[in-house]
DNA sequence: AAGACAATAGTTATCGATAACATAAGGGAT
DNA sequence: ATCCCTTATGTTATCGATAACTATTGTCTT
């Protein structure tokens, strides 16, 4: 790991006769320079293997950052998954590089990895919700870079939002289920740490029921993470509790098939004795035996929408602040 | 996004009265300055809001880079997402931080992100497969940094290689099958491009079943993501094409639970009319009304170790070249 | 008391690219 | 012919941190 194994600029402009500035000129595609300049430079440049140095350009100017960041809570979920492919396939496709980050829903695990990332002076930061410690907003107004906060929509971005309302879900989801005349409904969650989002479909859904007369019944709320297991024993947690629910809302789909893994277990006839619904939009719900009541998240939508506005801002182009990707509530077989 | 926002060392140096090299010092916890400069520094350094430049950092020093790549076939593989977390939290525990990138299965599209990447004057990366172009090795080699090929093993690593071998994945799978009777095999894949790994396994598998005297029967490879619609449409046309398969093996997990679902749909009994076994121990997998038989991956141990390993390297210390992270053939009752 | 040495500090040069300014040559217009 | 552009190019300074060197103390040894 010497210095000096690869060729800079100066090499180039030995090696073609000019000036290192007039390399720069050339490889940068800015203008002044002649056609058999721009010939000899690019032939020097191919032969010597010339790799730009992005750490030299991004310190040295200041505005040619073409590094971007994007932290969400996990990564092992499937929707965050398909939010990061989305992101990286815009920014690589317009130049960009991203650097990832993930908090495990701790607005403190957040703000100590915007620290980091802001030492690398980047483009701008994709964050996930609207809740961020005052520390996080006040590095991110004084660092001056465009912020895109995705996930959760606010009506007061700290700059732009790409998302939708994690409330009007839950509350659709209640209006939908009262139509199809439920009445009795629990809510099985794991908010692990303070999964803000996770709560405000709780609190839309339990919003709606109470709005129609049918306020919601019981919660079971594990502190795990939110997957297959945690909907399997949430449910039977639940349902030892309140025998009588005639439908439960899952914090995710994940759980929603653990809770109908549990139900298959125990004889419980879905959507007959209960309704088993969930949020996300996961591919397996679409595919079970009997198709999963589900609102449809368009993750990839929002992590490119995401990554085109905070592009667009950089280029001084217009963009909205406030970009709405709408949920679809699938009714399936299950509620 | 004014030049000149943030302070910087000679600010503190400035406040204090010392020059910015003590500064320097006394930040990066060198030795040379006494325990009242120090306390004067880091006040400073406080009330002024410093935030290292890592551009200046590394591009001055060469060796002081904190910035890995990460380079995963698909961020929407539950698999990688794991793989990903184990990365990423080893490596921000250990002061690192993460540039990711995917490539679709296309080793064209690897050397590509490769080019951008190694502008970055990285400390490391971490690539998946051991396939690469021949301009991706030449450029590996040349950038004399520490690369993990992770995920599928091969003997002769480009510098450091942690998983396992995926062609052994499909003997072990093709000899458990041989023990539990099954002597009529197919297979269902989804190899979009060239997925190297999944063919090492159904090669594995193959070889196996021949070995034992009853060669694979059929295979079904669609061109299509890997995902449960993949699987329940290629099972489909393979049991069209060969009636009486007794077992499936699967490109992996999900497709296999998209074969599950279409047997459910069509009356046929798993695993007595057809055994159906997958690949990769997906969480849902187990909690199917019937677990499926799998192969069960350690992913967040692939990246953990990875991420480790690099870091072990980077700081001189030693580490072995080739990590073996065995995989678990896990039976379940479907095959 | 002189020399050796450690502790604490400052000075200078450097990494690679680029912005800003300077220069030189040529081409019209008057 | 002079002036004023335009085009092509070179020069200088700069970004922030740090390696490598130098300088100034003060302390300890013999």
């Amino acid at each position: 790991m010497d210095r000096k194994t690869k060729a800079n600029l100066t090499d180039i402009a030995r090696a073609t006769g000019v000036s290192k500035m007039t390399v720069s000129r050339v490889l940068r595609g800015a203008s002044g320079f002649s056609d058999e300049t721009k010939a000899k430079v690019l032939r020097e440049a191919e032969r010597l293997d010339y790799v730009p140095n992005r750490l030299a350009q991004a310190f040295g100017s200041d505005t040619a950052s073409t590094l971007v960041g994007i932290c969400v809570p996990r990564l092992t979920s499937g929707l965050f998954g398909h939010v990061l492919e989305g992101v990286d396939r815009a920014l690589s496709r317009l130049g960009y590089q991203t650097m990832i980050g993930s908090h495990n829903h701790s607005i403190v695990e957040e703000e100590a990895w915007l620290r980091q990332l802001v030492a690398w002076r980047p483009a701008g930061v994709i964050l996930s919700g609207r809740v961020h410690t005052a520390a996080t907003v006040d590095l991110l107004r004084r660092a001056g870079m465009p912020v895109v906060e995705i996930w959760d929509l606010t009506t007061s971005p700290i700059d732009m939002a790409v998302g939708f309302s994690h409330f009007d879900c839950g509350v659709e989801m209640g209006q939908f289920l009262i139509r199809r005349g439920r009445r009795r409904a629990g809510f099985v969650g794991a908010l692990s740490r303070s999964d803000v989002m996770g709560t405000a479909r709780l609190d839309g859904f339990s919003a709606a029921m109470a709005r129609a007369g049918h306020p919601l019944v019981d919660r079971e709320v594990l502190l795990d993470s939110p997957g297959f297991y945690a909907g399997y024993y949430g449910l039977e947690t639940l349902l030892a509790r309140q025998a009588n629910l005639d439908v439960v809302y899952f914090h995710n789909d994940e759980m929603a098939i653990g809770g109908l893994a549990y139900a298959a277990a125990h004889g419980l006839s879905v959507p007959g004795d209960l309704g088993i619904v969930g949020w996300g939009g996961m591919e397996a719900a679409s595919v079970l035996p009997r198709r999963l009541t589900t609102t449809v998240v368009p993750t990839t939508a929002i992590g490119k929408a995401a990554a085109e506005g905070l592009v667009a801002r950089l280029k001084g182009e217009h963009c909205e602040d406030i970009v709405v990707i709408p949920t679809r509530l699938v009714p399936g077989e299950t509620g």
